[in-house]
Order: structure tokens, then sequence, then C-alpha cells
DNA sequence: ATCGTCAAGTTGACGGTGTCAAGTCAATGC
DNA sequence: GCATTGACTTGACACCGTCAACTTGACGAT
């Protein structure tokens, strides 16, 4: 809309900033690309001219991140949601890391633009995506289900969320199982088992093939019918 | 260098192109930034016209992506160097694992371009990525240490190498461990018990928190001595 | 030896981009 | 009523990817 606005009175600058940023989101969300959030469409859009915008954002980039951290209070509040009333840490680190994926996969521009970019010092999306599953993995350290430091053995979940949920959003044409929830939940399960396992193995890399699957045979047998009952 | 170029005889045009991919490899290696392949810069580099690069590249992101795929070679070079002479197949997995994750803090540039991009199909990158990591996983499924789809297998593990080192590269400022090889070792320890764990126990989930202390306790003691005698 | 051909490169331009310096203009405080 | 000040605009700069049209120069054939 090219139509014209009624110049906003001292004090009420910051209106614009909104209407900017609400520009903005539309824009990104109508082209799915980050490309498309040129100043010059930002400002037509908010009906006024291109270097207005420089009054609030101090440069595109600002503009871009601020917008994009705005889904971010989305993610607390789902994260806020799915955690109560799930008793089990582990079933709650779980939770929590679906929770992550699905917000990422339903915002892949604003997950790409936060999480998929040089970004100088360390963005605040990434901070806050990290600390929901740090919280999580300690939980479990505290109840003694995962043994060792909570930062790394979050970090390791943290990457494989990242991971998978990354691939998805950049690589779309790659041969990926028909539905994502199948490669979620393997990532999930691996990442959470593996992490379980990890911390509590001798540091010194994975154990021979031989023991590994002799151990993990005896193991498994019974977990086939644990987790069948009680699941 | 604006030096003046003898013009190149007909049929000796493929000439130019390696000189344009030169340039552009040194413009990224220097800046450590794709934004600074600039088709101009390129060809004031290479001592040429800027729109001479169109016969050799249709565009801008055509010449990116295959002056990034150069490097590419390395990745495959240095696997087949180190998968060599590793018996255990176990073993060659994580050796794969570390090469890729090196591979990748080795060339971020490339790597990012290729692989943290939105690319319209599947980048010829991601696919030889993956092709590595996914022909070391059918070993390992071959010889019965994993059970399961070795693709899926293989996606899982990918996307936990490819979250962390791509998590390394983007957010540079965030608290990573002072070396970074403690958090690759991390993640490759984790994925590849997760792994090795996750395709033996039933889809459903990851067994209550009760279930999987008690019964982690009970194999994680034997592996202690194990891995401890034969690592 | 000269000419036509044709590949290889150049010139110049177009529309688009982020960004900045200077100017305009209405509302406010005195 | 006037100066001030914050909000916004105008106009420009340098750069970008890309394209159409033009020039150049080496070659084979005559």
């Amino acid at each position: 809309m090219g139509a014209k606005r009624t110049k906003a009175r001292p004090g009420e600058g910051e209106k614009l900033r909104d209407e900017i940023l609400s520009a903005a989101d539309a824009l990104l969300g109508e082209a799915g690309t980050d490309e498309a959030l040129t100043l010059r469409a930002v400002a037509r859009r908010t009906g006024v001219s291109t270097p207005s915008v420089y009054a609030h954002f101090p440069s595109r980039d600002a503009l871009l991140e601020a917008v994009c951290l705005r889904v971010w209070d989305e993610l607390a509040h789902r994260m806020r949601e799915h955690a109560v009333e799930v008793a089990d840490p582990m079933r709650a680190l779980s939770r929590c890391a679906r929770v992550y994926a699905r917000f990422a996969l339903d915002h892949p521009v604003q997950y790409r633009v936060l999480l998929m970019r040089p970004s100088g010092g360390s963005s605040p999306g990434a901070v806050a995506c990290f600390q929901y599953l740090a919280d999580a993995t300690a939980t479990c350290v505290r109840a003694g289900i995962l043994h060792g430091e909570p930062e790394v053995l979050a970090m390791g979940l943290w990457s494989a969320m990242h991971g998978c949920v990354s691939l998805l959003i950049a690589q779309p044409g790659f041969g990926w199982p028909e539905e994502s929830e199948a490669l979620i939940d393997t990532v999930i399960r691996m990442a959470g088992l593996g992490t379980a396992l990890a911390c509590r193995v001798p540091r010194d890399a994975i154990p021979p093939s031989a023991v590994l699957a002799e151990d993990l045979d005896g193991v498994t047998a019974g977990w086939a019918v644990r987790a069948g009952r009680t699941g």
C-alpha cells in the first residue's frame, strides 16, 4: 500500500517500529526467503520512505534479526506448554526435543536466519534454543539418569536436533523419509539413548564392535519387554 | 592484477574457466565469507571484464557452487586415506565421522555455502557428504553390529555430525568447549552408541527413566572394563 | 595475401540494493 | 507567535547481478 501516512506525533515514533516489524514479517512469510526482506519493500509496505527504517533499525541485518526473533516467543510458549506434567525426566527431554524440531520446521526462514548464518557473536536465538534443551538435560542429570557435565551433554543433544532440522530446511530435495517426523523420531531416540550411554562408558572412543554387539544384545532383550509394557 | 590479458585462441576458452575458479577460490579464502565473491571482484582479479564470467558460469550462484565443490575432492581423498586398514567397522565409522567434521571445519565457507543454504534440489555436496557416512554405516549393518535400515541410521548419524559442525561454524561466539575436538568427540560417541542402541530397542520412544538408568548401569559396568582393555 | 567467419571478450546500460547527508515539515514548549 | 525538535523525505552514492550490442583477433579457405 502506498497510502499516505499522517506523520506520527513526537513520542509516537515507536509505533512505526512495530508497523515495520509487521511488514517485514509479512514479507518473510509470503516469500519464504529472507532475500525478499528489502528495505525498500518494507518501507513501501509500511507506507513510509526507505531511509525511515533507519530511525528504528541500524541496518537491514538488524531488522532481519529483530523480525526473526519475534517468533521465538512462540518457542518459549510451546516449551512451557508441553513441559508441564511430564514426570519422567527422560520423556520430558524427548518431548522438549520434539517441540524444538517442530518449532524449527514451522519457522524455517526465521530459524535459518538466526541459526544457520555466520553471526558475529552468539545469536540470542541460539542461546534460547540451547537453554531449553540444557534445562531438560540438567533435570535428567540431577535425577541420576544421565551422568557427566550437563552442558556438554546438552550440546551433544542440541547438535543432533539442530543437524536434523537444519538439513531438512536447507536440503529439502534430499531423499528424506516421506514423513519428516520419522527422521526426527530416529534422531531423538538415537541422541537420547546415545547420551545416556556415552556419559557412562569410558571416554576413549566407541568400544570395539564385538563387545558392542554382544553387550547390546543382552541389554536390548530386556528392554524389548519392558518398554513394550510401559510405553 | 589489472594486467592486460592476451585473448585466448579459439578452443582455449576453458583456460579462463580455471582462472576464474582460482580467483574465486582466493577471494573466498581471503575474505572468509561468500559475500566477497562478487562477479566484479572475480573478473578484476582474473584480468577480464565482468560479463566474461557469464561465458563459463550462468550465474553468480553457479560460480559459487562450482568453486565450493572444488574442495570436495579433498573430502573424498581424506576419506579414502583414513578408511583403509581399520578392520573394526564401528571404529571405521567413528573415524569416518571424525574426518567429516574435520573437513567441514577446515572449509567453513564452502561447507556453509553447499550445506547450510536453501538449495532448490539436493546439492551434490550434500549427497557426497551423506554417502561416505552411509557407506560406513552400511558396513556396520552388514557386519551385524547395527540393525535396521542403513539409510535411516546414516541419516541420523549425518544429522548429528552436521549439527555439530554447522553450529560451530555459524555460532562461533557460543560458549563452546575451548577445544572443538571435545564436542566432536562427544557427538561421535553419542551418535555412534545411540545408533547402536536405537536400532535395537522398540520403536515407541525412549524407555522410562527408571528402566533406562537401571539397565544402563548394568551394561556400562561391563564396558568400563572391556573398553579399557581393548581401546 | 586477403577475406569472411566465428569464438572470445568488451562496452555500456538497466534495474535493483544498502546506506548516508541534507532538507522539509508539522507539532510542541515557551 | 516563534524557535525548537523529533519524524520523516528527498536525492544521491557506490555497488551489485545481469543482459544486449558491439569489438577484436585468430583461423581456414580461397
